[in-house]
DNA sequence: TCTAATCTTGACTGAAAAGTAAAGATTTGA
DNA sequence: TCAAATCTTTACTTTTCAGTCAAGATTAGA
């Protein structure tokens, strides 16, 4: 169970925008340059958020990205499931066997846990927002901390 | 957040052991046969469960596998922790942007999400043993919820 | 208008994960 | 002893993911 590197990244390049003063933009070079990440990759990543609805791009001089709508109201649930282009649902169909699906179709142990997981992560992240990232480690990791414990 | 092929088939592969009755023993073709997976496949899965220390292999004639514990002392969080190589501690290092490491290290918020994800699956994989995934899938989906709502 | 800055798009390359194949090692039992 | 059944190990191939590149499109401002 890991994170890919388009979730983290893509969630790294909104919380550099979630940390710009309301109004300003970051060009794609900037954004590059603050995750130590090459322009190419950057522009891939900020296509996608663009595409999906969290930025909003302008081009030409004076052009950047900027969020689309304000950081506490973008939840890393919503943010997660587009960069991980979520397909829990259709788990059993894409089953890799030498069978068409799982084996177990219709009275199968495993799938609980799968979707199971998935619903304990995709709860944990729908209560943390974009703008509770924004600030030192230590603040980060209390609040997070903090909400995960009121959740339960 | 995605759960990896090398995780749910070695998982799979467990729960078969945990469902034929105590002191019989799985072959590899037999294992390939129950999951739908090749018997290569399976051979590799088994062999990283056997140096793991989740499963008993013996050799030659009537040999096969079998649990080296008891299915109700075999926790999800251990068996992930192996399926998965677990390296969460090193993240910051195994950054792969154009720089050595992470950029902000020292002081970052996206680390704490990442560590904090990652606390929050083992938490809830620790409450769930393997004797526990054998069974229908309504029985199997009651006890996992139930035994996350009690963990709270 | 024209140029520079900027995002967009699709194709390409490289790396990692997943899966396969084949030869080797061990054990049982005839 | 010998052969069949079984696990083990290493190497290889395929597929998927990550990252790069280059050409294109749009905008602002001189
Ligand atoms: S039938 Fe799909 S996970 Fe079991
Ligand atoms: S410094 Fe490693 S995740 Fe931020």
């Amino acid at each position: 169970m890991k994170i890919s590197a388009q979730e983290e990244y893509g969630l790294r390049c909104l919380v550099q925008l979630a940390s710009v003063t309301n109004g300003e933009t970051l060009t794609l070079p900037q954004i590059a340059e603050l995750e130590g990440i090459s322009q190419s990759n950057a522009g891939k990543l900020m296509w996608l958020l663009n595409k999906s609805g969290f930025v909003k791009a302008t081009r030409g001089t004076k052009g950047g990205y900027s969020l689309a709508r304000p950081a506490d109201e973008i939840y890393l649930s919503e943010v997660i499931k587009v960069l991980d282009d979520d397909e829990i649902e259709g788990h059993c169909g894409s089953y890799t066997g030498v069978l068409d699906s799982c084996v177990h179709t219709g009275d199968c142990g495993i799938r609980s846990v799968i979707v199971g997981l998935h619903e304990i992560v995709q709860n944990a992240l729908s209560n943390v927002t974009l703008s509770q990232l924004v600030g030192t480690e230590k603040k980060v990791d209390e609040r997070f901390h903090r909400i995960q414990r009121m959740a339960q």
